[in-house]
RNA sequence: GGCAGGGUAGCUCAGCUGGUAGAGCAGAGGACUCAUAAGCCUUUGGUCAGGGGUUCGAUUCCCCUCCCUGCCA
């Protein structure tokens, strides 16, 4: 199943957006796929980049008083800082405004239009001068704009524009298609696309005049248009490899092995992208592989929406590897999956922490205790020795096969076996035993199976996880840097005798934040707003049965709040404000700053030197403009407010339950 | 409305060409202790959406109904 090359790339991103968890998630699965290829000996080649032509980018810098190219050179980092961060091992970054990506195209253009593929047409549309936007008839709405919150009326008027002769591939594409039901993965996105084909196609507007847009690669014919984006954008998948500037480098890597995308843009990437090859007598990529959202409750993950995940903040929080791999475990094949923090810590809890990083910790105190912290050379070997290896060896091949069909989550399930076979294993062996017995050879024969185990199971966690399996690797004491596949296939590459690292924690074990059932999971996440949606929002299944306003809660939900007591030092009125005060306090030894509301009801004066009780662990928040750090606690009824306080001597910090 | 794909244990899903169901997680109980209160063992849950048909026999094939999802309009 192993081609000669692979050649993988993601969307290019748009410039004016801000990394979410969609990016992250195609970009990881990117990296992961590069990754276990070049594992595996094949001449790996990663693009990813950005697209930063079009309006959008125009107008955020218009507003912000600077170019379109200082606007785009601004943004651009953040995806680059972003994939830094998540261990992204891209070859190559292609912005379309560089050089070599416009040159190119413009040379690709000039040779269609010469070979008679572009043309130019007129044609009457709808033109809204409030939204300085051009509509077909039919996408007019009562015939006014159809731009949300406009609806002003519109002026026919006659433009002209360049056209791909897109529509004469149809009946090819469909027949291409139908004859290589890989090129569109998952099937069911085939199907979507030859659905889409049974319509007529029409030709590909290529165009867009500079005087309603004028951010694009300008067309090589006529000076008074540019490229319309996603023309542009899309060639950046050959323009980054070398097309027409360094044809060795372009016939190595063309065509694609596997470009991911979105399912959103599906069309564009399989219909269009694939008529413009053609159009250029360019092969097709092998497969074009859309896969599904992440939701978060009932609601897609969009910008749009606002209810993004910032994937900065999952990795910050449990580290770089542990989101890699929950994005990689819990998404299956072009499915969508859900991202809530529940589903995350109980997949980390299970497979990484309890699982995993507990099989190391117990196999290195062993090994620590009962054999002078050096791999013990092996014994005679029984049936548990032998299925233990079949298993690991097994995962080996299930993992490449997993690959090759694009379910990591499949692979990676392989290998949570192995883990759990292991742990099995242990319990059945019971080697602490065999050393309180003195039963050396045994032992030495299952602390090395355990080992050797832990060495296969961490190269093949090592494209999701590659920061923490170098670490795994050298508490093994493997000194190799980098695992390589064909390691993995073989049994016994430990020598007898290596010293075995320090004892490690890989993946510490986080306390639950909440239980999880069904009712509550759409509320478990903090981020998720309630949306005002009116349209294809289905109520809620099931509601639970709990007094009107307030649900109830777990007793693990009450432990999110830190609830301790706190000594007012000093507080002042905050200008401005008739309600708030701004009290500096101690909890412990720790000083800070916090806005309440209950200056109607308390002097500043009469505070200094009260015990109070605070939430701790409240986010910082700017109330007024005045930093908040904590929230205190009072009781109010009737217009009338009092403190909440303990009742008798208690030191400041004291924990409240 | 058209087309496509689904409805299997509390949750996420696996069940190829028909012989009444499995995994992981969650729940319950237990023995142990090398380990990250982890791990291991045992165990409770399913009229396989509903109805009809073909068949000796259907979760698996066919038809109908209901519900969901996606794409399109």
């Amino acid at each position: 199943m192993q081609s000669a090359k692979f050649y993988v790339t993601t969307p290019i991103y748009y410039v004016n957006a801000k990394p979410h968890i969609g990016h992250a998630y195609t970009t990881i699965l990117a990296d992961v796929l590069a990754r276990y290829h070049r594992l595996m000996g094949v001449p790996s080649f990663f693009l990813t980049g950005t697209d930063e032509h079009g309006q959008k980018v125009s107008q955020a810098a218009e507003k912000a008083g600077m170019t379109p190219q200082q606007q785009a050179d601004g943004t651009v980092v953040r995806f680059q800082d972003a994939w830094k961060k998540f261990e992204i091992t891209n070859d190559d970054f292609i912005r379309t405004t560089e050089p070599r990506h416009k040159t190119v195209v413009q040379a690709i253009l000039q040779d269609l239009f010469d070979k008679d593929e572009i043309y130019r047409a007129d044609y009457d549309g709808w033109y809204c001068v409030t939204c300085e936007r051009f509509f077909t008839e039919k996408d007019l709405i009562d015939g006014k704009c159809p731009e949300p919150g406009c609806g002003r009326d519109v002026e026919k008027i006659r433009e002209s524009n360049y056209f791909f002769r897109m529509s004469k591939y149809q009946d090819w594409l469909m027949q291409y298609i139908q004859d290589n039901p890989k090129f569109i993965q998952p099937d069911f996105r085939r199907n979507e696309t030859l659905g889409f084909l049974k319509k007529k196609l029409n030709d590909l507007c290529i165009s867009r005049p500079k005087s309603r847009m004028s951010w694009g690669i300008e067309l090589p014919f006529d000076k008074a248009f540019v490229t319309y984006v996603w023309f542009d954008a899309l060639l950046n998948y050959i323009t980054a490899i070398g097309y027409l500037s360094d044809e060795a480098k372009f016939r190595k890597w063309w065509p694609a092995s596997c470009q991911l995308i979105g399912k959103d843009i599906l069309t564009t990437h399989t219909v269009y992208w694939p008529t413009m090859l053609k159009a250029m007598n360019l092969p097709l990529p092998e497969t074009v592989f859309a896969h599904g959202w992440w939701l978060s409750g009932r609601e897609k993950m969009s910008k749009t929406l606002g209810n993004v995940v910032n994937p900065m903040e999952y990795a910050d929080k449990y580290g770089v590897d542990a989101f890699r791999y929950f994005l990689m475990a819990e998404m299956s094949l072009g499915q969508d999956a859900d991202f809530t923090e529940d589903v995350f810590l109980r997949r980390y809890n299970t497979d990484l922490a309890n699982d995993l990083g507990n099989l190391l910790s117990r196999v290195m105190k062993l090994i620590g205790s009962y054999c002078d912290g050096l791999v013990p050379s092996v014994g005679s070997l029984g049936q548990d020795e032998e299925f233990l290896k079949k298993v690991a060896l097994a995962a080996v091949e299930k993992m490449a096969d997993a690959v090759a069909r694009m379910r990591i989550d499949i692979g990676l399930a392989e290998v949570a076996t192995v883990v759990r076979e292991t742990n099995r294993y242990l319990e059945k062996t019971q080697p602490w035993t065999l050393g309180k017995k003195g039963e050396k050879e045994q032992l030495g024969t299952v602390m090395y199976f355990s080992v050797e185990v832990l060495r296969i199971v961490s190269g093949l966690l090592y494209p999701v996880m590659p920061t923490q399996m170098i670490v795994l690797r050298k508490a093994l004491g493997l000194s190799e840097s980098q695992p390589d596949f064909s390691s993995l296939k073989t049994w016994g590459v430990i020598k007898p005798g290596a010293p075995i690292g320090q004892m490690i924690n890989l993946f510490p074990r986080i306390a639950p934040a909440a239980q999880d059932d069904k009712e509550r999971k759409g509320s478990a996440m903090t981020e998720v707003p309630v949306l005002a949606k009116t349209q294809n929002v289905p109520e809620q299944k099931q509601p639970i049965a709990a007094p009107a306003g307030v649900a109830q809660i777990e007793y693990t939900d009450f432990t999110k709040v830190q609830l301790c007591t706190a000594v007012i030092e000093s507080a002042e009125k905050v200008e401005g404000a008739d309600k708030l005060l701004r009290l500096q306090i101690k909890i412990g030894d720790e000083a800070r700053q916090i806005v309440a509301g209950i200056a109607l009801h308390y002097k500043p004066e009469e505070l200094p030197g009260k015990r109070i009780v605070v939430v701790a662990n409240l986010k910082p928040a700017k109330i007024r403009g005045v930093e908040s750090n904590g929230m205190l606690l009072a009781a109010s009824s009737g217009g009338v407010m009092k403190l909440i306080t303990v009742d008798g001597e208690l030191p400041s910090g004291a924990v409240v339950k």
